[in-house]
RNA sequence: CGGGGCGUAGCGCAGUCCGGUUAGCGCACCUGGUUUGGGACCAGGGGGUCGCAGGUUCGAAUCCUGCCGCCCCGACCA
């Protein structure tokens, strides 16, 4: 039957779409730009979600939750922040329904109208710091590192199966500060913990940067980010952490004591990941048979398939698999042994490899004579023999060769696509040919970047945090530029 | 909002142009048997308001009108 995926080649994003789909990520739901994330692909976001909010912990935070509804006049507080979110909010007006008594239909009650609109939350920095405003009075409640867990809707015209959902999980923290060198140093430090995930576990190298001034998240002071760069030479960016100034203090009045008895107003600090990482991931290191998993997210490490002719074999199989089995387990490695008779072990082999399960094993009766197993790594394809005993330490290594060569592959792939270019018209045949970052020199206006955006598709993803000071002219306008900023298409 | 596509079994589709017995195919599913080292095979079987509403007609999945929904491309997108 051969459930062949459409290559990458051919189509990128149909590609991206069946893999989804036929990888039991997730699916379209019933609702306009909305997902299911289906069991294999939540245990994907789950094994992230544990290891982020482990995290989080660990660097000081506590979790918390807000309500999904905010009131609209919060909304409007902060100028900046309704201008660029009132586009895409999704509003609650009525509280009831009720049954037509012509129709027989269940209709909106229009006496259940509410006096005041509720926004179903976009991000919540409006709610949270009218909340914060009755938590802080002195200088000796800040300061608050709160996160939460949580959906949030925005009513994008376009969306994508976890690239951008009108509805999606994250996670968002929210931070008060005395200080502003205090705020300044939670929203880098949050960069860097995002960060580190990307790298260590995701496998995925990223870029830490600070968004030009136009991609700046609304209502911050500035907008630190991770750009990763995608098989298909798009960014995408997945994560940010913004430093709010004073910004919604100011909007919200939360204001404190300092040890002078001044009053000042609060510092912030805002940060997020979403359920868009589960795309990047895919993205990164996926190929044309299917996922490609890091063994570290994985939620299946290990799979075990029997190759038998009758029962007899099947049960000798099935002992020498658990007995593996519970050594790698032992080991903390997560193992699915599949017994399941009504499927071949080919069926199996495509199956897992769609699935992106890191290592496989198969073992039949030569291998029951041998004591032996056949070890099959998804990353490379390559298959090996190994004697039984003894195996498990050899998988282990496997697993962080495997995590290691994913991180060294995607590296090699982002250093091969990232082009530095010294004028317009070659930074035009760079993105029109291999695409991905593009690093050149910027007079530092919107306006240039919004001339080439226009010309040219391409954005400003980020000044690089490390971006070394050197003389140099503007691509667009040949204004003096001192350091480069790293341009391209994006998702 | 503009352009394109689609809506027929759980999934993927054919049939629609040119109306005509009982709406078909592949996968999946169920039963029995043979199989099992890279997506098995044979035989039998179950499953349908053809997106919705109206119209034309002796007769509509098919023609006409209206509506709804989803997907893709674009515009838009902390």
């Amino acid at each position: 039957m051969a459930n062949k995926l459409t290559s990458r080649a051919e189509d990128y994003s149909k590609w991206y779409n069946e893999l989804v789909m036929q990888a039991d990520l997730a699916q379209h739901s019933e609702v306009k730009g909305c997902m299911v994330i289906k069991p294999y692909g939540y245990a994907i976001w789950e094994n992230m979600r544990d290891v982020l909010d482990k995290m989080f912990k660990e660097t000081g935070h506590q979790n918390a939750y807000f309500p999904l509804f905010i009131p609209k006049s919060y909304m409007s507080k902060e100028a900046k922040h309704v201008e660029g979110f009132a586009k895409e909010c999704a509003v609650v007006t009525h509280y009831r329904l009720k049954t037509d008594e012509l129709t027989g239909e269940v209709v909106v009650d229009p006496d259940a109208k509410l006096e005041e609109e509720l926004i179903v939350r976009p991000t919540s920095e409006t709610i949270i710091w009218n909340t914060y405003r009755n938590w802080i009075q002195s200088y000796r409640d800040l300061p608050i590192l709160i996160n939460q867990w949580a959906n949030v809707v925005r009513w994008e015209m376009r969306t994508r199966l976890f690239l951008r959902t009108a509805e999606f999980l994250w996670q968002e923290g929210h931070t008060a500060h005395a200080t502003k060198a205090e705020a300044i140093e939670e929203s880098e430090k949050m960069l860097h913990v995002y960060a580190k995930f990307a790298e260590e576990w995701m496998a995925m190298p990223v870029i830490r940067g600070v968004k030009s001034e136009s991609e700046r998240f609304a209502g911050a002071e500035d907008t630190y980010c991770i750009e990763a760069l995608m098989q298909d030479g798009k960014a995408l960016q997945a994560g940010t952490s913004h430093f709010l100034g004073q910004n919604f203090a100011k909007a919200f009045d939360v204001k404190f004591a300092d040890k002078t008895g001044k009053m000042e107003y609060v510092w912030a600090s805002s940060w997020g990941v979403s359920t868009r990482l589960m795309g990047a991931l895919i993205m990164t290191h996926s190929d044309d048979e299917g996922l490609v998993l890091p063994p570290k997210l994985a939620p299946i490490q290990v799979v075990m398939v029997p190759i038998y002719k009758n029962d007899e074999q099947l049960a000798a199989l099935a002992a020498k698999m658990d007995e593996l089995s519970a050594k790698l387990t032992a080991k903390g490695i997560r193992v699915k042994v599949d017994l399941d008779d009504t499927k071949k072990p080919g069926w199996k082999f495509a199956e897992y490899e769609l699935k992106g399960v890191p290592v496989r094993i198969a073992m039949g009766p030569r291998d029951l004579e041998n004591g032996s197993i056949e070890v099959a790594r998804r990353d490379t394809k390559e298959k090996m023999a190994l004697q039984m005993e003894g195996a498990e330490e050899v998988i282990e290594a496997l697993l962080n060769k495997i995590q290691e060569n994913l991180f060294l592959r995607s590296s090699e792939f982002r250093t091969n696509h990232t082009t530095e270019v010294n004028d317009y018209d070659e930074f035009k045949q760079v993105l029109n040919s291999k695409g991905g970052f593009v690093s050149a020199h910027w007079d530092g206006t919107a306006e240039t970047e919004e001339k080439i955006k226009q010309e040219t598709k391409a954005t400003i993803r980020c000044i690089p945090l490390d971006a070394k000071e050197e003389e140099g002219k503007c691509i667009y306008t040949g204004a003096p530029s001192s350091k480069r900023v790293l341009f391209a298409k994006a998702y």
